[in-house]
DNA sequence: TTATGTGAAGAGTTTCACAGCA
DNA sequence: TGCTGTGAAACTCTTCACATAA
């Protein structure tokens, strides 16, 4: 939703939650209003970068004066998509994807992003839950991911037919991915892949020691 | 270890372990050489990137010919200090930790990260075991991480007091983090954060629903 | 002839500083 | 006067294209 169609850049994106996040920590019936250097000190950026961050988006604040909290948090959960339910599936239901749907429906709070579905190819697993998400095999991918209108797929699987599977979702609607799989994925243009492969990170940062 | 001191981009470092993945899954007894260009299509980006990456560490290729994967694969893992035993330990034993250190320790291989250590704050944890690497209280956090050389720290654990912590670690030489904790952390120059949010990395891909 | 290494151009992102409104 | 919104400057990173070496 960027005003005058100038593209957000995908940084500028990633730090909204962040404010969101900072945002929601604050009593709003308490300081109902926050400047941009307060809210920078709060995440660790400076009040120019806030400035700039939203302006992508509209005008939010009031000169001299500040932004509005509880309106702030409107318009980062619309502009974020927050403002409505966002279902979420996950391929791979093994330690690290049990872990992750475990981790995200105890975190979940009061958020519209809901695990609707697991998947896995072990047959075993099939029909068992996870947090009360129950886990489907892979071959029914195209059918839950249509019924359930699932967006966005995280992906934690060891990473075989990586490739193969990605399409499938990507066929049938889904639009971003948050992967931990160990390959590198080819997705058209209009979807979004965030990698998150926990062995690159370490190998990285082995470098900073 | 930049040629010229001139400071390498943390995205070219983020890049060297991917470079270093593809190169392993070359056969060299078979397939001896690499071009920049080849390995740009394994890893997705161009040989272009590929040749200014490296670049910023020296010169490991021949002109007119390509690079000596055997050679390569040596700079890029002493230039991301990987020719030797890295350390790491993990704070917060519950589910993701204890889903990472199992992954981890699987999909290790002949990798010289080792997770030596965990650490929690339950009583009811401590001693016990996950995939063969102890439980010790937090409080022996100064103690363990000396006596076991720890550079690198996994934090999994809720997020109150993750300030406090952070100092600790960093005061007794731990140099970089991977931080799934959701509150932004404090750390003085010379030390890396690499976050990895789960909560973060979703509402922001919401965004591209 | 081939494919590297690298300055220089281009694109993208952050910082700066100030006009303008409450 | 105080703090936002925003062009312009500064900086960083990527792409390009070509001299150069095998």
């Amino acid at each position: 939703m960027p005003v005058g169609d100038k593209k957000v850049p995908d940084v500028v994106i990633r730090r909204l939650p962040l404010y969101l996040r900072s945002l929601e920590s604050i009593d709003p019936a308490e300081y109902p209003i926050v400047s941009s250097e307060a809210l920078a000190k709060m995440v660790g950026t400076s009040s120019g970068q806030v400035r700039k961050d939203l302006s992508y988006f509209g005008v939010f604040g009031k000169q001299g004066v500040g932004y509005q909290i509880v309106l702030l948090k409107g318009e980062l959960r619309r502009i974020l998509k927050l403002d409505q339910e966002i279902r979420i599936g996950l391929i791979g239901a093994g330690n690290l994807g049990a872990a992750l749907v475990r981790y995200h429906q105890k975190n979940r709070v009061h958020q519209p992003l809901e695990i609707v579905a697991l998947f896995d190819t072990d047959e075993k697993k099939i029909g068992r839950k996870i947090a009360d998400v129950e886990i489907h095999p892979v071959e029914c991918l195209q059918e839950k991911i249509q019924e359930l209108k699932i967006k966005v797929m995280i992906l934690t699987f060891p990473g075989e037919d990586a490739q193969q599977i990605v399409d499938i979702c990507v066929e049938n609607g889904v639009k971003s991915f948050l992967s931990f799989v160990p390959v590198p994925i080819k997705i058209p243009a209009g979807v979004k892949v965030q990698t998150a492969d926990v062995t690159l990170e370490l190998q990285s940062l082995a470098y900073y020691t």
